[in-house]
DNA sequence: TGGCGCAATATTGGATCCACTTTTCCGGCC
DNA sequence: GGCCGGAAAAGTGGATCCAATATTGCGCCA
């Protein structure tokens, strides 16, 4: 008897669409090429229908561009789009941080922040940074902010800053920490606006958590600066369209 | 980044999703009625695929709820969903007017916002407010807020207002200002916005939208509290029962 | 009479097929 | 030699068809 869990079942669309997804933040789709279904059903296995349902489901996401009657092309971004994302972002974590910290919070979740605190303690005991844990530290930091806005009780600060993952090497899963001091501080964050949000200190923890995704941002814009890889550059793409076709006024929505 | 759609030709798929979506946001559609595709692909005359598609795009949209097998039912909305919903517009175009503030504006940006305000002014000029001028009002006020979003230069801020735009009753295509005076005080809180922003008063701009937005949020509630329209009962619509099941009973929880 | 099981039906998921648009490529023309 | 035009090739959009899953209905049995 298979698993009962309740809607357990997963479809084939969605399998494509985070393969895709990966492959695009994962930095080995790059921007502005081009999304050929007959080519990517026969990687992927399926047929192309389910495929371009994925595509349009990522196009929704805005991982990709559509053009009517010429496909999807992965989208790139431009630096001070990555940029607003970390500015939007931090706002809406603050706001989460201010959330959690008037509401009565349950005991479990409490004792969670503490456990996810003293397990980042325990990765950083030794002084310095051992690549092997970074996996486990990336964890700790993704369940400490999910957590959070889990606790914000408001669904679209959730909705939208998972949003402003779905930049290529901006998301979660880069991490680009390599300076322990850095991290330490950076823990040392949590440690705060874990102890703020208990105490019931709203602004305090906003603040904190503002300027902890800020310099975070901050930091991958040093690094993307530094190392421009073509991923960044916004390519205009403009094409000067053909001249046929009836010019049907779309009133873009 | 739902909204990016620079193209001119349309294709089926969009006309779909507008339809579906402008029947679920006008309330002809109810919450948690199921979306049958053979009935609504020979409704709107076209074939499953497209309209497939279009679900899987209303899907991400977060307009409906899709379960593996089971098809599409229109997602329901509870009263906390939208307060949340306010609550989170608020700070957004709150946070719009301090970026559009601190920002040097055009010129022609400028001018606009004069014009919008002063079609306000003309608008509510008579004293009291002739219902056959509220659609006008309404234009006005969505190009308002639309003008401070993209006076922020902050794409990601767009994209999240519009999207807790998308929620039955919420949107502002819904206009419940029967009142005079709470139509002119908002009015009035346009013209000092406009003015903080023009002046670079970047947190003076800020908390007055707050304020606007969290106070029309609370008054939409208030409706919604004192009419509850089954729109907003949020049903747990709780499927009873997994696949292949031989024992059915109770086991509600 | 009421619940269970199995068959019949309804509905969704995915694959294939055809029509239309776009792109490419090649030859003629200036 | 370069550019324009048109035909061939490639690729996308949409419709239809088949398979798999879910739902309904009916008869059987306790």
């Amino acid at each position: 008897m298979s698993d009962m869990s309740s809607s357990a079942d997963i479809t084939s669309v969605d399998l494509v669409v985070r393969a895709i997804r990966e492959k695009i933040l994962e930095g080995e789709l790059e921007p502005g090429s081009r999304l050929q279904q007959d080519h990517l059903s026969e990687m992927l296995g399926v047929s192309r229908t389910p495929l371009r349902t994925a595509l349009a489901m990522i196009a929704q996401q805005g991982l990709i561009e559509y053009e009517a009657n010429r496909g999807y092309r992965v989208r790139s971004f431009s630096l001070a789009d990555v940029q607003a994302a970390f500015a939007v972002r931090a706002e809406l974590e603050g706001l989460a941080c201010r959330y959690a910290a008037c509401r009565r919070l349950p005991e479990e979740t409490l004792a969670r922040f503490g456990e996810l605190v003293a397990e980042g303690d325990r990765i950083l005991a030794g002084g310095v940074l051992d690549p092997a844990l970074l996996p486990a530290y990336r964890r700790m930091n993704v369940a400490f902010h999910e957590l959070i806005m889990a606790a914000a009780d408001n669904p679209w600060i959730q909705s939208f800053v998972h949003q402003t993952h779905n930049v290529p090497l901006a998301s979660d899963r880069i991490f680009l920490w390599d300076n322990f001091d850095i991290i330490y501080r950076s823990h040392d964050d949590h440690h705060r606006i874990a102890d703020a949000i208990a105490a019931g200190e709203a602004v305090r923890a906003e603040h904190l958590m503002i300027e902890h995704v800020t310099f975070a941002g901050k930091l991958l814009m040093k690094r993307l600066e530094a190392d421009p890889r073509g991923v960044f550059v916004s390519q205009p793409q403009r094409r000067a369209r053909s001249r046929n076709r009836s010019v049907r006024n779309g009133t873009a929505a």
